[in-house]
DNA sequence: CGTAACGTTGACAAAAGTCAATACACGTGG
DNA sequence: CCACGTGTATTGACTTTTGTCAACGTTACG
């Protein structure tokens, strides 16, 4: 863990990047650089919505928030969840129009990152463009993973892998043996992260309490046979960690 | 259209790129001495196995390719489909090892990328990089489209907006006002590209022929009312271009 | 001409969705 | 403090969609 000097705004993104490589003075500067003010989102809140105009991305410095698209043949399908040190509405990067909603799930802060900001990143410090590059990659791989569980797996199943995968994220903040999550989402949340009606999801909940897998309070899960769960779906926890070796020198 | 100098390897990397840029001769010169050798495929051949190690990437040079994950608990999804021009692997950026595997759709060929040589194209290059990146952010996006698809469309919306997607790819290549596909595909792997069973599909392309939105002769399905499959499905075909306003200068 | 892979079909089963009623929790204003 | 309203969770009855199993037809190809 790093401490950074105090009037240096806080950067969630160099610390997730000090992670897989050891940044430079001159990396860690430009990092900060990256970003330009900060904003506070209370839960539920809309940061960016569909169709609408986009100037540039984000950086989540505390708490999540999930992204999402409507249907036009209605309905709606939550893509996944953000973490802190995740740089989203990376669709801006591609074109000027949303292609997704932002939604805080918690409160939460994140950081703006004008376009031009990741131009001059690029040019000055290509081994983070590389790194970034690689995380971008990481990121499909994990929405492969996604795709494959809603497409092939039924619901008991993909409820299942949704909450090792939340217990996962927790860990990596706060760290030891976690076991229970806080689940700041509606069921109706959950069906559409899913692909699964809110009443589904209401019944599978309680077919995993059923089976001793969960037991549930309110909104509070307590995950009780995490081996049985992790045997059942076939869960593999990859995305810690990102190859370096192929990085250009900084 | 731009023509290569003879001797140079064709490289259809290049050739997407500079559809969104105007490339530079060094530029060029970078992104042909990215591929190394070239490989012939023969349809259905595998390319890379899941799980299997990796030493780089690939550039779809002609024809295409699926990738596609296996299932612990059994059963195959099909995650994309790669045309002339793809950058594919890029799983093996963030591991050693092939997340997805890598089978021919049609006779193709494909040019190997080790890894290292992205590292110095980010490195002499960083709008070549910076451009790469806003090609994998489209990638999520289509991505994220696809599991919108899957996680909340039914059997007929699904192959409609899979026709309409391998159409609008052909249009890019053939031109003109291409409405019959060619689909080297059994209706197995249809099933596995959507979530559904192949006695699924072989109905669902039944009532879409009952409907008269398409024709088929063998494998050759003829697109006959595209304007109502459009309509049912809200298919938007997006990814023709992406924002290159905030990439640094070459 | 035989075989293997693929496509087609029907009968039936299972999974998930729909609709509707009720329960519960929480915050607000009286 | 209570009544009320709103949003969410829960449940049952029933429908629809999709899957499963098994048979049979078709096609391509050696």
């Amino acid at each position: 863990m790093l401490l950074h000097p105090p009037g240096t705004p806080r950067n969630a993104l160099t610390m997730r990047l000090a992670r897989y490589v050891d940044l430079t003075g001159h990396e860690r500067d430009a990092l900060a650089a990256l970003i330009e003010s900060e904003r506070r989102l209370s839960a539920g809140q809309l940061l960016q919505e569909q169709g609408g105009p986009v100037d540039g991305l984000f950086v989540v410095q505390q708490g999540w928030l999930h992204s999402s698209k409507r249907l036009t043949t209605g309905g709606r399908q939550i893509l996944r969840f953000h973490y802190s040190g995740d740089l989203i509405g990376t669709s801006s990067i591609a074109w000027s129009v949303a292609a997704a909603s932002l939604t805080a799930v918690s409160d939460c802060i994140v950081a703006t990152v004008p376009k031009a900001n990741l131009g001059r990143l690029f040019a000055a410090h290509p081994r983070l463009g590389a790194l970034l590059y690689a995380v971008a990659c990481a990121e499909k791989v994990a929405m492969a993973d996604r795709l494959t569980t809603i497409g092939r797996m039924n619901a008991l199943q993909r409820l299942t892998i949704l909450l090792l995968d939340v217990l996962a994220r927790l860990r990596v903040t706060a760290g030891g043996v976690v076991d229970t999550i806080e689940l700041p989402l509606t069921q109706t949340d959950l069906g559409d992260a899913l692909g699964l009606t809110k009443v589904h999801v209401n019944r599978t909940f309680r077919a995993l309490e059923a089976k001793s897998m969960i037991r549930r309070d309110g909104r509070r899960v307590t995950i009780l046979d995490e081996a049985g769960m992790t045997a059942a779906t076939g869960f593999v926890d990859r995305y810690r960690e990102v190859a370096t070796e192929w990085l250009p020198n900084p």
